[in-house]
DNA sequence: TTGAGATAGATTGGATCCATGATCGGATCC
DNA sequence: GGATCCGATCATGGATCCAATCTATCTCAA
């Protein structure tokens, strides 16, 4: 295994067809245009995508791994839905995660991830003044994935993206209503002038009361459209 | 999405082929029968296991997920070298999340939960007793499984688990070496006296010592089997 | 009219086939 | 003798084909 060889992995998770399939339906059941509840079929997915039934069903796999489909044999596949177990385990490992991140981050960034992290959050009060939910949402992750990076676990965030899945279905169902924004974004200054400080304790408590404010919305989605939840 | 269809989930992911394929792959990799480095084929991994190269290619993307493979498009496959990268964000995974189910374990397990903590512990004193180091790791894995499932979020057992293969590898790689058999069986007995007394506190840092333990014998490998390695 | 049974259609799981591209070895030319 | 070019071989990625089986509908009889 020469240096050659390691120079090009990497490179089956980029550009292949799979991996545009899977973000693709991610998105798609995210934002619950694939609605909760909602049959599949891989032939169905494949069709309009110009693609095969192949890399339709190496995303699908994954998805279930996300708990965001579930596959029965001989039978279909389907969006779950909307599970409060699951969204709590997405809080929980998504809370654990970037909380201990967070604390290495603080300890440990440089100048120019400061910089970063400011910068972004000047961009994040431009979306706010101009409502830009979508734009807001994009330097959201943005700004979360840059603090685990510098944790120097980025895995942190691969994991918490990956688990976040329910959690972000849940939040965009309740986007049009952004009263939250200005909030959010206050949150994010005080996260970041913790992590500027190095005083990790205060970063933790900042990041975890940030977080667990977007699972306050739930039980208003779930009123809204109880048909998307599973019965407890 | 009616009853019959719901408890009917599960089975594509418990009988069929390409899981058992992944689970027979991910266990040769870790006890290192397929060595760090080494190429695979999946013609030569279907052959004797007497299937076509689908359920193979499935358990391989899987295992890439985890970092034990990299697949390199038209030219093979290979497990990967060990990384203290990624051996390091396996442990951070597991720490961030294990430690904080423990809290939640200890502050709400039930009496029976607690009784199979304890015959767990009884039967890990046996197996030290027999220097049955196999056994005793079965048990481990089964102490900790049960910990996560008491804390509400199973979820923290399976991502835990997962991230897990990289610390295997290397745990495998020094098992013959027991002599720190007993000394995790009193740590795995701390433990339990921590959650039993419902302290949150005590748990997590006796967990966070435990866990780290294992983290101690890298070193020893890398200098027994550089070639495992990656260079840094 | 209603019920049961058979049949047709559709679904995923697994196997096979083709396309693309990378490596390696031998033939050939300088 | 050595470098170069070309083709055979083999790798994964994607497409297609077959098998097993579950659902729904249609038919026929009571």
């Amino acid at each position: 295994m020469d240096e050659r060889i390691l120079n090009r992995i990497g490179r089956s998770a980029a550009g292949n067809v799979g991996e545009r399939v899977y973000a693709t339906l991610r998105e798609s059941i995210v934002t619950a245009e694939l609605e909760p509840g909602r049959r599949l079929s891989e032939n169905e997915l494949a069709e309009p995508l110009g693609v095969s039934r192949t890399p339709v069903r190496e995303a699908l796999a994954r998805l279930r791994e996300d708990r965001l489909v579930a596959i029965v044999p001989q039978l279909g596949t389907f969006v779950t839905l909307i599970s409060p177990a699951a969204v709590a385990d997405a809080a929980f490992v998504r809370e654990a995660l970037e909380c201990k991140a967070v604390r290495l981050t603080a300890e440990r960034i440089d100048a120019a991830g400061l910089e970063e992290l400011a910068a972004n959050i000047v961009a994040q009060e431009r979306a706010e003044a101009d409502r830009d939910a979508e734009s807001f949402d994009l330097l959201d992750e943005s700004f979360h994935r840059t603090i685990c990076i510098h944790s120097g676990h980025e895995i942190a965030w691969s994991l918490s993206r990956r688990a976040n899945g329910h959690l972000d279905r849940v939040r965009r169902l309740s986007l049009p209503d952004n009263r939250y924004l200005s909030e959010m974004v206050s949150e994010h200054r005080n996260l970041l002038a913790a992590i500027a400080n190095g005083d990790a304790d205060e970063a933790e408590a900042s990041l975890r009361e940030h977080l667990r404010m977007v699972l306050s919305s739930i039980d208003d989605i779930r009123a809204a459209k109880p048909e998307y939840f599973e019965q407890e």
